[in-house]
DNA sequence: TTGCTAAGTTGAGGCTGTCTCAATATATTT
DNA sequence: AAATATATTGAGACAGCCTCAACTTAGCAA
């Protein structure tokens, strides 16, 4: 309901704008560099503006990766929509799983930041991070009235498998993730499903 | 083999023993107060000793933290020793990774520790890490000699399932680090298992 | 064009934390 | 009671977070 404006309430000044997009761009290379815990400073720096110029911009690095994030999750939460329209309501929810799981790490850190703010309602990212456990929710309703997944699990279920998942990925290899993100929905399939 | 003397090699002074139990008694309620990352000077500062003293007796926090779970974490692979003896293979797993998880989660933050320790050969925790990895599979190995578990499934995997759903456990709620325990292993159960 | 003002930027400064190391103190040995 | 090996100390160098009073400037209106 109450999203924060995309496009703040009034026009921005032009100086303004630019050193908007300018720390965007700059959190983004260096958030992909040195994960989400990277520092502040370095990105003003290296947007060439003070760092009392990030923060009247971003007043929490939560709020900065929320603007940073913003559009990807979006997506995140489309590509879900468009998929209740695949033919197998299983493969599909597997495919999204494994999207939402990229999408997690795409910085590392981030997926701890997306747990937490799941959980934590003042967060820049709840609101985000529900939107897409909603999204998940669809598709795993669909795979249960289809009779593949348990009727027992829950959309928190799911998003905490993936968050899991994604946790391990980092910490080990993308490899290793993608092994527990089978196992984990292999427990959570019906038990007349075969292997 | 090399493992790091609990008794370093020549006796410690008696002012550097006291100092040194002083340090660990209260890391060990600090850290459960704050968790891992909680402020060195502070522990300093509570044992009455300088900072130096602090780093003279742990060089780094990880050295910290080894000296602090050794015991715990040799307690925790002679429990898989004695689990073997245990009727059912497939319990004795289950049992024996729930106290993991327990383990894994009495210090939050520590479970991003052990995962890292047990990819990175120079850390302090390592050889503790390998030796509860090693004795992990060992139930492992009996629960699939017995039927119960698919053969494809390695200790990483099971170390790497224990810590993901502790750090679930830690970041939302216990519960849910159960919940997603049960649906791991039984996604690593052989086909043949009901339910 | 010029001046006005709201909007935006600056960067020093206060704070906390990590880690080091030369000077100092003390336990133990002889 | 030295002598010596062993520990402790705490100031200091550095980095990061965040704030806010002083300053600058974009954009508008006369």
């Amino acid at each position: 309901m109450t999203t924060v404006d995309p496009a703040p309430r009034r026009r921005m000044r032009a100086d303004a704008r630019r050193n908007y997009e300018r720390l965007l761009a700059e959190a983004a290379t260096i958030f992909a560099e040195h994960g989400v815990e990277a520092s502040l400073e370095e990105i003003a720096r290296r947007a060439g503006v003070a760092n009392g110029t990030l923060y009247s911009h971003f007043p929490t690095r939560q709020a900065l990766l929320e603007a940073l994030l913003r559009d990807r999750m979006q997506a995140l939460s489309d590509k879900a929509r468009d998929l209740l329209d695949h033919p197998s309501a299983d493969e599909a929810l597997l495919i999204w799983a494994r999207a939402a799981m990229a999408h997690t790490t795409v910085y590392r850190g981030l997926v701890t930041s997306l747990m937490r703010s799941i959980e934590d309602e003042t967060s820049h990212l709840h609101a985000a991070c529900q939107a897409v456990l909603t999204a998940g929710e669809q598709l795993l309703n669909r795979a249960q009235a289809a009779g593949g997944m348990r009727a027992d699990v829950t959309a928190s279920d799911l998003y905490a498998l993936i968050n899991s998942v994604s946790w391990v990925g980092e910490q080990t290899s993308p490899a290793q993730g993608e092994r527990l993100l089978a196992f984990g929905i292999d427990g959570m399939r019906s038990a007349t499903d075969s292997r």
